[in-house]
DNA sequence: TAGGCCATCTGGTCCT
DNA sequence: AGGACCAGATGGCCTA
């Protein structure tokens, strides 16, 4: 907590009791924002961790960090976006979209990325993906 | 012990 | 006027 200014001291003079409200209104406001921003800063720690259950973390038994966490989640997002790509030119172009979902994504062309919190995974991982852990 | 990461406080800015 | 969002400052905790 920061030092209160000079300025919100209160003066000693004969409106004291007004500034003296003043000055508790604007504690309260203050404490309130306070409390407004830790909540808000809690909803956004609860979306990043919402985040790391679902973007692969391949053998780190340490949590990502929030940077780490957006940097896997945008490597993660290009790499399906790319499997996606490559499916419907090479697979089966003349289906459509859905059933491209089905037809097109067998179990092994995203096997690797549903085993992520096993070791195997690895040379797959770092394949498909342009961030690198290490390389941070 | 230095450096990284994080939570919190705070003041500024924008929006309703 | 008050709330939401943001960025800077600060201090605590953890790890190499």
């Amino acid at each position: 907590m920061k030092p209160c200014r000079p300025s919100c001291v209160d003066s000693g003079s004969e409106s004291d009791s007004r500034d003296s409200e003043k000055f508790e209104s604007a504690m309260r406001r203050r404490m309130a924002a306070n409390a407004r921003e830790r909540k808000r800063m809690q909803g956004l720690n609860t979306a990043f961790d919402r985040l790391r259950k679902v973007v692969p973390q391949w053998g780190q038994d340490k949590k990502l960090s929030k940077y780490e966490t957006l940097q896997m989640a945008l490597s993660y997002i290009m790499a399906l976006n790319r499997i996606l790509t490559d499916a419907s030119r090479h697979v089966a172009p003349q289906k459509d979209w859905l059933n491209l979902q089905f037809d097109g994504l067998q179990p092994e062309t995203y096997s690797c990325f549903m085993r992520y919190n096993s070791p195997v995974e690895n040379d797959c991982m770092h394949s498909s993906f342009s961030y690198h852990y290490e390389s941070l």
